[in-house]
Formats: C-alpha cells, structure tokens, sequence
RNA sequence: GGUCCCGUGGUGUAGCGGUUGAACAUGCGGCCCUGUCAAGGCCGAGAUCGCGGGUUCGAAUCCCGUCGGGGCCGCCA
C-alpha cells in the first residue's frame, strides 16, 4: 500500500503518529521558508508542511495542482491560532519527513478545487477530471449509499436478487428500442431491454415471490434534463400481493431510506398523500404534481355557462373547459410580462391565455371587459384569489387546459420560489386508466403497459368503451417528477389475450411476440404485481441537482453522444461484414 | 421533426456598431516571502471574440447559414 491512512481520517488523537498518505495536491501555498499543501483523496483534504529547503521535501515547492504525491510525516497539532475549523482536519497537519511526486499532471483544462460553472460540453469530455470535483464526489457517493440501502433493505425482507438478461427481445409496444444485430443469426436482432417486466414476471411464474434487480434500462427516445437513454431502475416484484401491499413496501423503504441517509431532507407527509389519477389531473393538471406548493387549478365552466365572451363561449359549447390558477402577488405584472405568459402558454398547446389582475386600484387583466363584476366574485370566491394576485385563465380542451396550466405552475413555481427545497413530497397516484386512444394511429395504446391488470369490475367495458376502463397501475410521484410506476399484473392468459386484441394485436403477432408470455400464464402463474423507481431521477432530487446527468458518472449528451470518447462511432467494414449489415444511409454524411 | 437560448485568453465573465491597440477575475510562467488555508506582493505570457458568408466607411457587437452545447414541444408501453 502507498498510504497507511487516508487525508480525510486524520484528527487530533493520531498526534505523535508517523503516516503516509497519497493523494492529489488541492492547493499548494508556498510561503518561501514553509511550503503547505492541501492533499486530497476521496475521503477528504488534509494539509502537509515543509520546510522545502530540506531536499528529501523539497518536492513540495515544485508539486502543482493535481499532481499525485506520496507523503510520509507526522502528525501534529497545529500551533495555537493555526487551527482551520472549516476543515474536518483543520486541527491537525502532517509535518513532512517525505514528499514524492508520483505523478505530474499538465494544467487542467478547468479547476477541480472550485465548483465553478463550466461549459457541460467541456466536463463532460474530461468527465473524469469532473468527477473528481466535490460535487460530483459526493453525488456519486450519495449513489452508493442509496443503493446499498436498497440492498439491504430489501434482502432484509426477504427479496432476492436476481440478474435478467439484456440480450432480449423486440416488442412491438412502447418505447423504440435499441437493437443488438445477430452474428450467429444473422439478419436476426435482439433489443436490450426497456425494463426488465416480461422477465420479472416470468421469474413469479417460478415462485421467485419477492424479486428485486438494480437494473439498467434502455430505451432509444430522445434525451431531456430528466431522461437519458440508458439508466437504473430499483426493479421489483412481488407474487400473492395486492396494489396496497406494493405501495406500503416502496413507502417503507424510501420512508427510511430518507430518515436514515437523507436528514437534511423533510417528508412533506408521512404516511404519503394518494391520489387518483382523476383527482390529480383535475387539481394540479398533472398526473405527476408536485405537492409542496398550493395554487391548485379550478374548473370555472359553471361560473362562465352563461358568459357573453365569445371565446369562453365558443369553448364550452364545444365541449371544452375554462380552468384558472391563480399566482399570487402578480396583479402588477407589465404587459411585456403577460405576454411572455402567453407565449409560453402558446407553446405548451393552449390557443391563448386570458389574465384577470386584482390589483389595488381595480380589476384589470387581457379578460377584465369581458368578465361580469358578478362573476369576478364568484371566481374570487371558488378560487380564494385577493388583491394583488392575477388568475390565468386557459379555455380549451381539457387536455390542453390541464397540460398548459399544469406547466404554468410550475413556471410559477421556479419564479416565485414556492417550493421548498428541503421537502420531499412523495406521493402515490393511482386508478390510471387503462387504455388511452391514440388518434394518430386510431387504435387503443395501453397507458401503463399491456401486462396491467385492469379493474376486474371494469372488464365488461372492453366491449362497450375502453376509455373509462381503470387499471391496477401507480406512480410515485416526488416534487413534480414520475419516480416510480408500477401495476398488479394480469396472471390469466384469457385476460391477457383480451388486452393484446384491444392494442390491435393479430394473432399471429401475440403468438410471436409474446407467446411465450401467454404459455407461461397457462402453467400456474401466481396473482402479481411490483414497481420500478428510477434510481437517476430520485438521486437527481434527493442531491438537488438540475438535471440527471449530475449523478451519473458517464452520460450522455442530449444528441445521445458520449463526449468523452466520442461514441457513437462508425463501425468497420470487418465487423458490418460478419454481422451481414449493409448501411443505406438516406442523410448525406457516410460516416468515415 | 419543431422551437427557443447560449458560444469572447486554459476556465468563468464584461464589452453588444467607432477613444477596445478586446477589459476583469481566476488559472499558467518567473521572482520575493517561515504559518497559510480562495495565502500575499511584483513582473510576464496568453483570445484575430465557434466557423463561413453578408450589411456597413467601420462588426466581438447587426443579418443569414453552419457547427457545437443546453431548455422545451412531439416522443418516452
């Protein structure tokens, strides 16, 4: 071993001890007669002295940041009014007795003993030089522990786990997956996985009742701040199980995994707020609220019925809604403000935004001359809107509405500070509907997935109108983000085969795409259900990062490209042949 | 596929039509300095302002295109 000790482990009882450490040099402060040295490694920062004119230390006067040395010393007190209190070894130095270069390092392309703003693009090319920043450090130390608690917490209760393959199958539902051509078969693909589902419930078929995988997921779609294209999921099933038992298991282990490895965070409620997937669209526009600030959305169709404003009007006859939220303080806000509202409205779908500003010397606002006195109390009393607020108003269909008041929130939210940082508003959602229509295509896309159970009441409804059929399927949701969705499964075969035909599956396709899935519900398959929280986006939260790349070590950009070594990159000749793949690329770039 | 924003020494920013021979901080190099901890002091090197084209007497600054990066919509069972 290079080291006896590590920077970070040093305090006042090691006094009088000879070490040796090894890290890299943080900062150096040559003082001429005394040279110091911060030196790091993972577990923290310590600080070595010399007298650099002694030659067996004289290295440290010509050591530079991020060089790696190895030092051997004593350690000591510091003298008296010396003491750093800032640092967790601030009451300590090593007195060199040795100083080593074990390695230069050539000026850095940015500084890792700040954590200064930097270009993404540049980190993410020396990701590895990044990584070694404070932040990232503790981000990736955060990881560990999260998933070590999940480990434990689950082998504790019984869960095992179990590794799927990721060499798998194409299915035709879902997310574009990203294909693995066949050189044994060739013309032949596997897909690696989207999540490991078919496989989880086959392992219940097995009698594997309570299953868990840290699991990489891969789904070929376009990147945003809270989706990469491969990430983790905490994978887990259970047989003999109920929705209710799922719930109460993940609720217990994020309960205690906040309270023991998260104290500065605090539950906003505890045990967690349910919603209905129909409560929650209609209060916060979202089947994903965030729970830790009010301003909840108001359907105002019964106030406006007999409205003589044409647009409001126009909308209810048509059969859509009049929904409001109200932000508070913002009565005041100048035209150019308004308009930025409505140009963000604009581009979350809505055909246009009306504003009401209860402002101190009168009613004011893109809707006031249109809005009744009587109906702006009436408004003011269903929503609880004051002097000094101004109310949004999004008259449109009921999906448009709830999508762009929804976003509008949000934006409000960011602006006006709403939400505290420090909470976690976790929370279940549940009763999704089953099935949702896709007009593009003009056929049925389950919501959840086609393994969903649906409400056994509502079976009889998939002859008469899918639409209103609910399913066994929930979310956890926390401060805005689906981190967790999950569903009772079907366990019969007729049931299944019932939901392959509504997707629009011919026979021949269930057979071949998910026979295998249909047999086995056929050989004693257990009733159950599980869930997948994503461990990425909850790190994202729980660390208070902006986006998920900030906790994972190597991700991608938002073109998909690993910047660091430059993948995805061309494949030769060689192995295009012995896979048989020809390319026939439509967009003028070959690769070269 | 669409849309918006960003791109100035190694890094982070300022400058946004002409006293700018592009400024500041930090980093880098040299010298001085025995107690600092974002050490300090002095000196120095370092950017043709992503790239290409245009407008103009004059462009880092305005316009168009392009490349790179990011946000959002679509997409994400």
């Amino acid at each position: 071993m290079y080291k006896t000790h590590s920077c970070g482990e040093l305090r006042s009882e090691h006094a009088g001890q000879m070490v040796e450490l090894a890290g890299w040099v943080h900062r150096q402060r040559d003082h001429g007669g005394v040279t110091f040295i911060d030196l790091r490694d993972r577990y923290g920062i310590v600080q070595v002295v010399a007298d650099p004119a002694r030659p067996e230390v004289g290295a440290i006067q010509e050591a530079r940041a991020e060089w790696v040395l190895k030092i051997a010393g004593i350690v000591r007190r510091r003298p008296a009014g010396a003491e750093n209190p800032n640092m967790a070894t601030g009451q300590i130095e090593i007195e060199a007795t040795s100083v080593q270069v074990l390695n230069q390092a050539r000026p850095l392309p940015f500084l890792v003993n700040k954590d200064e703003d930097t270009d993404e693009a540049l980190r993410l090319k020396y990701r590895y030089l990044d990584l070694r920043r404070e932040r990232m450090q503790n981000n990736m130390i955060l990881r560990h522990h999260v998933v070590k608690f999940i480990r434990d917490y689950l082998s504790e209760r019984g869960f095992l786990e179990i590794e799927t393959p990721m060499l798998f199958k194409t299915t035709p539902e879902g997310a574009r997956d990203y294909l693995v051509p066949s050189r044994l078969q060739p013309g032949m693909f596997y897909a690696l996985p989207q999540s490991p589902q078919q496989l989880k419930q086959l392992l219940m078929v097995s009698g594997f009742d309570r299953y868990f995988q840290i699991a990489r997921c891969l789904r070929d779609e376009d990147l945003r701040g809270d989706r990469q294209p491969e990430f983790t999921q905490l994978d887990l099933e259970m047989s003999f199980v109920e929705r209710d038992d799922v719930l109460q298991l993940v609720e217990g282990l994020f309960t205690k995994m906040v309270k023991d490895i998260l104290p500065q965070k605090r539950l906003l409620a505890s045990p967690w707020p349910c919603l209905t997937y129909a409560e929650a669209v209609e209060r916060y526009g979202s089947d994903k609220p965030d729970l830790r600030f009010g301003m909840e959305l108001y359907g105002l169709n019964e106030i406006f019925a007999h409205t003589d404003f044409m647009v409001f009007q126009n909308v209810i006859k048509s059969g859509g809604v009049i929904k409001c939220i109200v932000a508070p303080g913002c009565a005041e806000y100048t035209r150019k403000e308004v308009d930025d509202l409505t140009t963000f409205a604009r581009e979350q779908g809505a055909k246009g935004l009306a504003t009401l500003a209860l402002a101190a010397d009168g009613v004011k606002g893109t809707a006031q001359k249109f809005i009744k006195p009587e109906d702006v109390s009436a408004i003011q009393a269903r929503t609880g809107a004051k002097t000094g607020d101004l109310v949004l108003f999004i008259a449109d269909s009921k999906a448009v509405a709830n999508k762009t008041l929804s976003a509008l929130r949000l934006l409000f939210r960011d602006r006006l500070g709403l939400a505290d940082p420090d909470v976690l508003a976790f929370a279940w959602v549940v009763d999704f509907p089953m099935f949702e229509y896709n007009a593009e295509d003009q056929k049925w896309d389950a919501a959840h997935h086609p393994f969903t159970m649906p409400k056994m009441e509502d079976l009889p409804k998939f002859e008469t109108d899918p639409a209103q059929i609910l399913s066994d399927a929930y979310d956890m949701v926390l401060n805005g983000y689906e981190t967790a969705s999950g569903s009772i499964r079907i366990h019969r075969s007729d049931i299944q085969q019932k939901v392959f035909q509504l997707l629009g599956l011919k026979d021949e396709e269930i057979q071949s795409k998910f026979g295998h899935m249909i047999e086995a519900f056929q050989f004693g398959a257990p009733p159950h259900g599980g869930m997948a929280p994503g461990i990425d986006r909850l790190l994202m939260i729980f660390a208070g990062e902006p986006n998920i790349r900030e906790v994972i070590a190597f991700p991608k950009n938002q073109a998909g490209r690993d910047l660091m070594a430059d993948a995805p990159s061309p494949a030769s000749e060689r192995q295009l042949n012995e896979l048989q793949i020809k390319l026939d690329l439509k967009k003028a770039e070959e690769p070269k």
